[in-house]
DNA sequence: GAATCTATAGACCGGTCGGTCTAGTGTCAA
DNA sequence: TTGACACTAGACCGACCGGTCTATAGATTC
């Protein structure tokens, strides 16, 4: 064991600081002095990790992000919960993450998606195939729960884009407003679906 | 700095260059020299007419991008379309938009709200008061069709968090299903809740 | 213990960034 | 004709960008 045993191995502490940063300014936003600072590593170290610079920095972030997003999902879908109940404990954590961020941290994938060009390929291909990810475990927990295919897939899509949207706004109003409007607006909509899919069975 | 109705054509030049930019990379992912190529113009007209740099003429942009949005949204309101019909339209508009620029063009707000930090002070009040507006606008439409105000204010903010998590999404897919999907998704909700307040009159 | 390899360390580099500055140019009023 | 002023034009600047390079420390292998 060559490092200290408070500190995560370096590669670590450049994602991790990768992350914060995606979140609180996106790609082009942070620099990489910065970036070194906040992981405490000299730039020699970067280039060792990631020989891709920057970039490849970034995918390895937006890649360690979706699995903990995916695994957190699975986790959740698995305890049992019925959908509203997850969604709704899903939202409240989000709730809690942004006052904990003090609103400047959002979603690790949102700011590069929008950033991104059509020339940034890969990490556009990485952030598509994480949001797909994230839709295809809500429209096979809504399946399971009796709504018909075509109608969870709409619905998960649905999901993700308020979920982002309500993230969005209430970074810039600095308050939880956006946020717990659009759950509330969201969870009946849910609720009305599952309701009506028990009528008809 | 009050300006006399009539705006010199150097100046909409930069501002539409600008818009243009922020809506494919954002504020961070754009140089002041592209900028100027774009508008054909050399660097000194841009302090002349935007003493404040390239924040300044972001701002520009951003309140023309949300006057234009918020008069857009005045007019379909105006016209008298019941809400479906109207914000059914409103998002088949979006996917022409879309389609129009190869889903390189998102929402002229959305990525520099996500860019922005605590610092930003100015452009995130631009944006925050924006979306406020866009926000009223859907509200006091869905009131007049019988809406109470709370739900109608937890509804509106749900549309433009999902109007904007759909673009999200279908530019980073380069596919208009996500866009489609929370459109039919979205709608389905705001139909059921009308349907629900013409049942209790 | 020499050789090798991984990881750390930071000086250094060319290019580009946003921004300043000075020099014109065209228009209009006096 | 001249002076004032709004606007155009682009050379120029220091700072910082992402990235490369060489040096070295520590562990591992023979």
């Amino acid at each position: 064991m060559t490092r200290s045993a408070e500190l995560p191995a370096t590669r670590d502490r450049l994602i991790a600081a990768m992350s914060d940063a995606l979140q609180r300014r996106g790609y082009h936003g942070v620099g990489l002095s910065e970036l070194l600072v906040e992981a405490q590593a000299p730039k020699g170290v970067l280039y060792h990790h990631f020989p891709g610079g920057k970039t490849e920095l970034a995918i390895a972030a937006i890649q360690s992000a979706v699995s903990r997003l995916t695994s957190a999902l699975d986790r959740l879908i698995a305890s049992g919960a019925d959908p509203v109940a997850a969604l709704s404990a899903w939202m409240a954590g989000a709730e809690k993450q942004l006052e904990k961020g003090r609103f400047e941290k959002g979603c690790p994938l949102a700011t590069v998606a929008l950033e991104s060009t059509a020339e940034d390929e890969t990490i556009r291909g990485e952030i598509a195939a994480g949001f797909a990810a994230i839709r295809d475990r809500l429209s096979s927990a809504l399946v399971a729960s009796g709504v018909v295919p075509a109608k969870a897939r709409a619905l998960s899509t649905l999901i993700v884009s308020a979920y982002e949207g309500a993230l969005m706004q209430a970074r810039v109003a600095g308050s939880l407003a956006p946020m717990t409007e659009t759950a509330s607006a969201l969870l009946q909509l849910i609720q009305s679906e599952l309701d009506a899919v028990k009528g008809i069975r």
